[in-house]
RNA sequence: GUGAGUGUAGCUCAACUGGUCAGAGCACCGGACUGUGGCUCCGGUUGUUGGGGGUUCGAGUCCCCUCACUCACCCCA
């Protein structure tokens, strides 16, 4: 067979079985996040161009280089959205949920683009869940928000061993323009050592030559300054907060001075929480967030107390204890007929079973019943029932449970149609050993 | 955008330095079993060896181009 379309690079199927992990995960997420209060926002997966521009940053990589971005047939710029938070955001400024009640706690679940090349746990449509606080200032939300996560790890099966949380307090605008000058005073005193990538970072995005992965670099920027030497009285007290928060939640963390974040929306908490186990390679960032109060006013003029996290569910997939979203099993049955025995009695019978919760895979292909069996079998179907030229002709159906062995007395029986659901109900119960 | 690796039946993989090498297992279909599965046995189907070009008497095997996938850099969830 020729294959002539095939799915687009770094935008993947997501098949059966592995469909039904992914049901179980999204439905634990949302039981995860409504249990801490949260309820569901789905924004369009569209957007104006701008927003992402003035939500994430003109200078980002994201909206440099990495967005999927077109004209819509009136000539608008539009954008296929790379991650969650500014169109929470602009939701719900735009629908004047913060007037209504100041508080709000939101999370999101859905597919997220990015024009990046592909590798392991990165993909250009890939999926994001994630949570946003808005109206709370002080530091506790923050730690509750990275407990939020971490407690997220834990429900999933990840060993405390196997990740870790890394903190750090950028401050606000202001505590980072006196940072950004001795940075670059730092940087600049050894600028012709750094890698190309970092010669230009000291001009365009300073605190980004912290993130860098280069050992060399690294060795370099040992002793920079750190962001948290330099917060106000407001941040330095707001990230005590954040400290004293993460104490009481019991949240084994780390400061890392290096943590600055990608995107230009963050302002005083960061964190991340990394995989330290190898199973994502390099791309070992499962959940990362940050608060971004200033945000706000490039939306509405005035900055608003946010803060939020995004997660990755293909990295989680990767490394979650998948024993824990497993489908449960279900009782499935086969019904085995063909078109000159089957009719509308049967249809309502069929009906009723699967109201009960049973699943029920009608099979009237004019194949051998034998294959019908087989097929059955491969299926892990607990019963067949069959209904074909005999059972029409006596007005019954023939049920045989799968699950015994062929000599068993028991096996197979008849039984009339308004009998059927109950008794497979009965026998469901019945442990053969 | 840069670099490295891989590409053989639906799946997992064989085929020594180019010479019956186009195969095995699983899967699938059929039969043994007169509408009745699993186990066993028997039989059968499947590929333009990713695509194109070149070297050669001869290429899955070597060379070039191209495409796809994977990993890494970059960046990020």
């Amino acid at each position: 067979m020729d294959i002539r379309f095939k799915s687009i690079k770094g935008m993947n199927d997501i098949l059966p079985p592995e469909s039904n992990i992914w049901i179980n995960l999204e439905h634990l997420l949302r039981e995860h996040f409504f249990m801490a209060g949260f309820r569901e926002i789905r924004t369009p997966i569209l957007e104006y161009f701008e927003l992402f521009v003035r939500g994430i940053g003109e200078g980002t990589d994201i909206v440099e280089k990495e967005m999927y971005s077109f004209k819509d047939k009136d000539g608008e710029m539009i954008t296929l959205r790379p991650e969650g938070t500014a169109p929470v955001v602009r939701a719900i400024i735009e629908h004047n949920f913060l007037k209504h009640d100041g508080i709000c706690r939101f999370f999101y679940l859905g597919p997220m683009f990015r024009y990046e090349r592909p590798q392991k746990g990165r993909l250009r449509q890939f999926h994001q869940f994630g949570a946003e606080v808005f109206g709370i200032q002080d530091g506790s939300i923050d730690g509750e928000l990275i407990f939020l996560g971490v407690s997220l790890l834990n429900k999933l099966g990840v060993q405390e061993r196997d990740f870790i949380t890394k903190v750090n307090s950028l401050g606000c605008i202001e505590c980072r323009k006196g940072f950004r000058e001795s940075l670059v005073v730092f940087l600049n005193k050894s600028k012709d050592s750094f890698c190309d990538d970092c010669k230009r970072r000291i001009l365009t995005n300073p605190l980004r030559v912290l993130d860098c992965k280069n050992d060399s670099c690294r060795a370099l920027t040992q002793d920079a300054p750190c962001t948290v030497d330099y917060l106000c009285e407001g941040c330095s007290k707001h990230f005590d907060e954040v400290k004293r928060a993460l104490k009481c939640f019991e949240i084994k963390y780390e400061i890392d001075s290096r943590l600055v974040r990608g995107l230009d929306y963050y302002s005083r908490t960061t964190f991340e929480i990394q995989i330290t186990n190898n199973l994502l390679g390099s791309q070992n960032t499962v959940i990362a967030g940050g608060r971004y109060n200033s945000l706000f006013k490039d939306f509405v003029g005035e900055d608003y107390p946010a803060i939020g996290f995004a997660g990755g569910i293909e990295r989680l997939l990767e490394v979650i204890d998948k024993k824990l979203i497993e489908p449960k099993e279900k009782l499935r049955v086969s019904f085995m007929s063909d078109l000159a025995s089957f009719d509308v009695r049967d249809v309502l019978v069929v009906q009723k079973l699967r109201e009960a919760g049973i699943e029920v895979e009608v099979d009237l292909a004019t194949k051998s019943y034998k294959s019908k069996f087989k097929r059955a079998d491969r299926n892990q179907s607990t019963f067949a029932i069959i209904k074909g030229e005999d059972e029409k002709k006596g007005g019954y159906y023939t049920v045989k449970d799968l699950r015994l062995s062929i000599n068993s007395e028991d096996k197979q029986f008849r039984i009339k149609p308004e009998e059927l659901c109950n008794e497979i109900l009965r026998r469901k119960e019945i442990e053969w050993s």
